[in-house]
DNA sequence: TCAAAAGTGTTATCACTACACCCATGG
DNA sequence: CCATGGGTGTAGTGATAACACTTTTGA
């Protein structure tokens, strides 16, 4: 039995991937590999099929088109503007996905053609994606000021000044170190490892590890990363 | 031109409408009016037609069965399991309206088969509105939290026993008058009336209204309105 | 030895919380 | 006149922001 007289459509999923390089947000993209806008820089999107629930089909569409899984993604946004895919009617249901840049850099470029484009200086995208990324900044804006997501963006074992680093980026920012230290380290949810990173100053900086337990039973509790004015007017 | 090879499926939308009636938080409900669950209550639902976007849909839907437009209302998010609707795939777009209860209340219960239950003690739900209604409201709890939304759910004039009694309804607790007064008018949101509700009580307490200038200006603003520690650990 | 980045404490200010009494009025 | 809900201020506490010098070490 179905319902009769309803009109079917195509529904896709759209992958919208960050990473930190340690200096910069940078954003996977691909070539499209089919007609309309062929060859043009595209967000990783693939259609829903019948046997996989949406969220399997981001997971899917990702692995297939990186070669990862297990990464912390979830669903942002669906954009359903009648013309928004020239070819026909196409709602796309955005993802956003977070990853460590630096422990999948190869993989990625050897085996798929896909490639990193820093935020600031991406090549334009295909339909509506410019839109979507737009949209997931903000929310990752949003998010990241209250919630601990942004370790995801970084190795296991990463610095204090390589974490700051990368809130000052979102935000676009410059932050108090000593002021920034207190804070993330009165969260709990960092142990300190016994050894450093040489490869950024002499001295070196000692590397801290997500403590698991913690991490997970304080990830949904509402925390302060930055300062409160620095959080734009306007994300959510 | 078409994409060939893909299947395509229904796509949904649902609202959730949300209302405060001074004491308690409701939702409006109606019964379906076709298999399957036929009479079984149902949030407002409707296929996404090929001559709209899905948020026209949304609009739509909500027009035909409450007669209301112009209404607060966002999209929340897909719901897009496999088996949700056990007669075919159907993918659903959850969008969360906010209405004013008082003013539409006769409007929908004589036009359309529509009711408002109480959030606590809601009657089965066909399919995974349940689910639905329950992650609006987590959303809801956050967004209220640092946004100043919930004045959608009162009438134009309202008095600040009201609005406490509405955020103390939706996070189960108790604010001292005092101090919420005080957080509220900060913002600079509210304008005072010269006019007294007495509905209430002897004395009668005074209206206030929406400053729309200051209201939209800084609707993107991140508030204040409720203490952080009665947020509840979970919601985003 | 020096340049470059890491690490570390204190003080002032602001925001939040806790708390209790008087006011106005209709019955 | 009194019961009921509305309105108001202050003081203590905790969180946040501003601020500068010392340490380490590879070159």
């Amino acid at each position: 039995m179905k319902y009769s007289n309803q009109a079917r459509l195509l529904l896709a999923v759209d992958c919208i991937i960050f990473g930190f390089d340690g200096s910069e947000y940078k954003l996977l993209l691909i070539q499209r590999g089919f007609a309309p806008e062929k060859e043009k820089w595209s967000l990783m999107g693939g259609f829903v099929q019948p046997d996989e629930s949406i969220d399997e089909a981001a997971e899917r569409i990702l692995q297939q088109l990186t070669g990862l899984h297990d990464v912390y993604m979830e669903q942002m946004q669906a954009f359903g503007k009648i013309d928004r895919d020239p070819i026909e009617r196409v709602v796309a249901i955005a993802y956003v996905a977070l990853i460590d840049i630096g422990k999948y850099q190869q993989q990625i470029n050897d085996d798929f053609h896909a490639r990193w484009f820093p935020v600031k200086g991406l090549p334009r995208l295909i339909f509506d994606h410019q839109e979507m990324v737009e949209k997931a900044l903000n929310k990752l804006r949003y998010k990241a000021a209250f919630h601990p997501i942004l370790f995801e963006l970084l190795p296991e074992k990463f610095t204090l000044p390589q974490l700051q680093a990368m809130y000052e980026g979102l935000y676009d920012t410059k932050i108090d170190k000593r002021n920034f230290t207190r804070k993330v380290l009165s969260t709990n949810l960092l142990k300190k490892e016994k050894d450093k990173d040489k490869s950024g100053s002499k001295k070196g900086a000692y590397y801290y590890s997500l403590d698991e337990d913690q991490y997970k039973e304080n990830f949904l509790n509402i925390h302060n990363f930055i300062p409160r004015n620095e959080i734009p007017a306007g994300v959510e």
